[in-house]
DNA sequence: TCGTGTGAACCATTTCACAGCT
DNA sequence: AGCTGTGAAATGGTTCACACGA
């Protein structure tokens, strides 16, 4: 009735395993900086702080891209992988709201390689309009309707203060836009069909202070009580949780 | 034998769950900005696009605050939020790199107030050293160990280029800090009793792509052959994922 | 012999469904 | 009547352990 179930790419992969593709990637990256030609699954796994067998239950469901007794062929994997998250296309991004956090991700690596082109910056302020950015121009934000029916871009990125992210993401879905990342500290509603993610700079920061008081705690448990020595695992300090 | 086990705070919190608490935190935060006084489980869960039954479990990990038939009382709520996550301690935070990027941290809501208290900037560039960002001082990265005895900080932020990242945090694990969470595109190596988180501002922007180019896909496949309609769910377009 | 690829077992998290309080 | 808090079921994700190929 249907296709055949294992089409190398196509297959469901889970959100989790996708969320680590861009780390591998990066690892990947480093590796052919550094001249290695190959890698193992225990290797990569060490280098992104997981499980051997993670890495290869995430890299199997892209296809069998390993050598047995040899590992992976670090360049053609990194391929593989680009192919997967869809970065070996053109993706046109807008970003909006260019204080130091838009020079910023306009500035850094991920955002103007590999598969996304920076079309247009936008801000409000007639300071900054008119500026360039990375050879990029900065143009009134009034502008952007009219600039995407040139050019539509297929992701918008706000990085505006809490106060104007509502509205500029009200702007980019009526211009049709249906992937929104948000920088700024709001909550945003938006239809169902629009992918929005967030992105919060503090979110680590607060994490961190939890695992912080936690440890805290158990310090304090310890001294006043002559309780169990701190072992890591089961009781104790709180297992050290994994990048993002 | 044992002291009781359900003692409200002191239970064990999932890590899902400690990544969500922020989200609350902020919900909870723009509430209180709007001026409600409860807000129901449903609500929050539509602010923070989850489920509201993940809602009542994530809180009900940290203490019975509702009323039932009336929802949580938001000001309330949100101090016990603070409560759990340690943000009603005072964590003294110190950021190494003061490009773009570390002034928009400096800048931002959520690393200036809350808890975390920046005590220090540090730079390697003489242009940079001596300014002040937000009242706070730029000081020569060499003199970081000798601020840290004075003032010790307990987290460490690296916002500098990728090259600097590894030197700068064992210049931090030198000083004695065991909390570092990362922004410079490179993987760094710490002891294991060091908390070290990562921050990518890429990975969004690229799993953004994963789904994009998953909905292109499934368009053409819905244009060649004459396929099912794409019903959100099982099968069809990717369910879009909630945000960090 | 080394290291991938993968069923199967295990563990964590999510969701359901409803008892119980206001 | 409305909404929380929570066992129990369902789902999703991780890890084990080993067959298999290089």
């Amino acid at each position: 009735m249907s296709e055949a179930p294992s089409d190398p790419n196509r297959r469901r992969i889970p959100e989790a395993t996708v969320v680590r593709l861009p780390v591998y990637q990066r690892i990947l990256s480093e590796l052919l900086r550094t001249g290695a030609a190959t890698v193992s699954s225990e290797r990569l796994a060490t280098m992104a702080r997981v499980n051997a067998a993670k890495v290869r239950k995430d890299l199997s469901l892209l296809g069998s891209f390993g050598t047995r007794g040899t590992g992976y062929d670090v360049a053609f994997l990194r391929s593989q992988i680009d192919r997967a998250l869809g970065v070996d296309q053109d993706w046109p991004v807008v970003i909006i709201g260019i204080g130091n956090l838009g020079r910023a991700l306009v500035n850094s690596e991920g955002f103007s390689s590999r598969g996304f082109r920076v079309t247009a910056l936008f801000d409000a302020d007639p300071e900054v309009i008119g500026e360039r950015v990375r050879s990029v121009e900065v143009l009134d934000v009034a502008e952007l309707p009219a600039f995407a029916r040139q050019d539509p871009p297929t992701i918008g990125v706000i990085s505006t203060p809490a106060g104007a992210a509502q509205e500029v993401a009200n702007t980019l879905i009526s211009i049709g836009v249906r992937s929104i990342l948000n920088f700024a500290p709001r909550v945003l509603t938006v239809p169902p069909d629009v992918l929005l993610r967030y992105v919060d700079l503090s979110i680590e920061l607060q994490v961190m202070s939890f695992y912080e008081s936690r440890r805290q705690a158990d310090a304090e448990q310890l001294s006043t009580s002559g309780g169990d020595p701190p072992r890591l695992g089961s009781g104790g300090v709180s297992r050290p949780p994994l990048q993002t």
